[in-house]
DNA sequence: GCCAACGTTGGC
DNA sequence: GCCAACGTTGGC
């Protein structure tokens, strides 16, 4: 392609794609569910620090889906946000929804204990902040996990 | 089921 | 605006 026109369209930007985490108890919504079902409203999210980060998802971002609390606690799948933020439509409070999804099911789950085993990974918010049920991945994190998952 | 970590609430 | 009390999350 000639300069001039790769100036006029520029190549898109890979990297401005936004990489999330997002926890559920597979009691309360498992991710077999989340395969089944297609697509989901994520509610439920009643923390400042997570809603902000369900305000900052934007269409087409992946995320990981995370199945906390039962057996072995691991990152299972890929989703994709499908709608962005909006009210949740249960409450007056400022507290929002987001449409996410299914992608895939990773070949091989990536445990918590995994993650927390891999010093690349010292840093990733699961580890770190293990409370924070919507958290943002870097992309080189996002790398490393499914490099782990195969 | 225990408990540590953390967020939220409310009295002062 | 501090901080104790309390509630919730989530690993173990």
């Amino acid at each position: 392609m000639p300069l001039d026109l790769l100036v006029i369209f520029p190549k898109p930007k890979i990297d401005c794609m936004n990489y999330w985490l997002i926890k559920s108890d597979p009691e309360t919504y498992s991710f077999e569910r989340m395969k089944k079902e297609k697509k989901t409203n994520w509610d439920g999210v009643h923390n400042y620090a997570a809603r902000n980060h369900l305000k900052a998802m934007k269409k087409g971002d992946l995320s990981f889906f995370y199945e906390s609390m039962n057996g072995e606690p691991s990152i299972v799948g890929i989703v994709k946000v499908a709608k962005e933020h909006y009210q949740d439509p249960t409450t007056t409070e400022s507290w929002v929804w987001v449409d996410f999804e299914y992608v895939e099911e990773v070949k091989k789950p990536v445990t918590l204990k995994e993650v927390k085993g891999n010093k690349k990974l010292a840093a990733m918010a699961l580890v770190r902040i293990s409370r924070l049920s919507v958290q943002p991945v870097t992309k080189e994190e996002w790398d490393e996990v499914i490099a782990m998952s195969k």
